[in-house]
DNA sequence: TCACCCGTGCTGAATTTTCAACAGCAACCC
DNA sequence: GGGTTGCTGTTGAAAATTCAGCACGGGTGA
């Protein structure tokens, strides 16, 4: 137990450059045939090369993939929601000193702000709701 | 002009998994020596592995080091802020559909949101300033 | 049916990344 | 002073990653 604290290390086999580009893909498109993922991959490789990449985090157990008609689709092994508790965590730790109002304030100020006073009262309720829950 | 819009790729010469693991330690930590950043690496490679990275990095201009005494404090190039943004451009892009609400929800649920009123009316302030500054 | 096209599976090699050993230099302590 | 310690700079090799070529199979249309 407690073991969340201790083993920020290791958690994640680490991705290789490649591998991370292709799962950043797969997580945006929400899923992608192997054509689509060389198309936004920058300076694209070969088709065989992508799907050696492919391969490999098949082996890793890091995405899926369904038939669709003639050519497969790959997909996320992970749900992205839970890619993005994972990565946010990450992102605050590294740039924004563990503080994820910080965060909160860059993503607002870089934005192009067009919240409206709308969004901002649901955000008031969602933090309220939040506070009250618990957690 | 309007050149972020149609170069999201080949941006960044997108950095190999120890070069990425060095940079975001820099980040973290505001600089670190070799010996802190071999401590923080994930299956700490020896000293010279270290120094062999951080070299690659140095010839990329992506740090820069001071001479604390007898030894080296390496920094990144860039500073955090910008990378900031960087790097939750591409998060939001990534895993949030461009969606930069989406991803303030999911960082106000995700943390032990302690935030208390003043700093929601802080966040109104800061919305409503960066509205009226024309962007 | 048969030739053709499209997509996958696999194998082996080139490139990149990662690493460790060695040499040199300055500071420090006995 | 002489030895030791701690750091950096460099070189070359091991390991991992990235890549391209080739073979197989299934579907499609003439």
């Amino acid at each position: 137990m407690a073991s969340a604290l201790l083993k920020n290390k290791t958690d994640s086999p680490a991705l290789s450059r490649r591998e991370r580009q292709v799962m950043d893909i797969l997580h945006r498109r929400n899923g992608a045939t192997v054509a689509e993922i060389m198309g936004d991959l920058p300076d694209p490789p070969t088709y065989s090369a992508v799907r050696s990449v492919l391969r490999i985090l098949g082996e890793k157990a890091l995405i899926r993939h369904k038939e669709d008609g003639p050519r497969y689709v790959y997909y996320p092994a992970e749900s992205t929601e839970r890619a993005r508790d994972d990565v946010l965590a990450h992102v605050v730790r590294t740039y924004f000193a563990d503080s994820p109002e910080q965060a909160v304030t860059a993503l607002l100020r870089m934005s192009d702000v067009d919240i409206n006073d709308a969004e901002v009262k649901r955000l008031r309720d969602t933090i309220r709701r939040a506070r009250q829950s618990g957690r």
